[in-house]
DNA sequence: CTCGCCCATTCACATCAGTTGGTGAACTCG
DNA sequence: CGAGTTCACCAACTGATGTGAATGGGCGAG
């Protein structure tokens, strides 16, 4: 049993972004996933107990910079774990973008929001070459463009 | 001397929000003020010499809780502590509200973007009534409107 | 079935966030 | 001048945050 995580807790929060932002296979990140993850990356250590310590609840308060280091592994603004309203509108965007499974794509996804129309073509040519280069399929529906 | 306080750091900005929002008297919050304040309001203990090492750059890495407290005194949301973008476009507004002195009066100013045209009025009315009970003169200069 | 591996969970402990108590400088009021 | 207040600043301590190493269950391979 879940044990009733309170909404709106930061617990809750974590586990919501655990449950749909996910690696290229559908499983969920595991906790030692995630620290070395966040370390890879540049940013603090962060152990895998705590993740779990956090998504459960029995610790809430983290540092800044462990919340940093959450808010970009998981590729919300940090922002996500303080004002609630702002992560309900995360939340829809998340769940938009949950064909995006993996989180360094999701990264890319958001932060190409704003971008210049031209330098979006420019960047979605790429991808598309890059893909070519590693021999997957064409994307299968892409409806509107 | 200033003892080199980089910028884009969380004592610069902490700094900075000490500079621009100040009591109804010209003078900076003092430290023990704005710790009695933030407990006042229901917020988490948080003693005066934290907040001076906070400051001075002796301490960064605060917990989700103080950066709450912290956020909600200056009247800013917690992201002005994280991105450094959002923190330059809020800074903008700070400086354009520098009139507005009172940390209260400007929770209410930042509260009330977003209103109804209708709502506003109503509610500057209101304002300008209790002003009247309050036995204060008209504002001086309001030119547009 | 048993070995090996991965993973969540537990617990004892270390480190650092945050406090308490205090010193001295500046300023005020007798 | 001298007692009292207020403030920034300092240093030693406390406890919550965060870690590492050990436990145990689940699961696939041999």
């Amino acid at each position: 049993m879940p044990e009733e995580i309170a909404a709106g807790t930061l617990a809750a929060k974590l586990n919501h972004l655990f449950g749909v932002v996910r690696p290229a296979d559908g499983d969920e990140y595991t906790f030692d996933e995630v620290a070395e993850s966040i370390r890879a990356q540049g940013g603090p250590t962060i152990s895998a107990t705590y993740l779990w310590q956090l998504r459960k609840g029995l610790r809430d308060n983290p540092t800044k910079r462990h919340l940093e280091a959450l808010a970009g592994f998981f590729g919300v603004p940090p922002a996500y774990f303080f004002d609630d309203a702002e992560a309900e509108r995360i939340d829809a965007e998340l769940t938009l973008l949950s064909a995006l499974r993996d989180a360094p794509v999701r990264q890319i996804a958001l932060r190409a929001r704003g971008l210049s129309a031209k330098s979006l073509e420019a960047i979605s040519d790429m991808v598309d070459r890059v893909r070519e280069l590693e021999g997957l399929p064409e994307p299968a529906s892409d409806a509107d463009r």
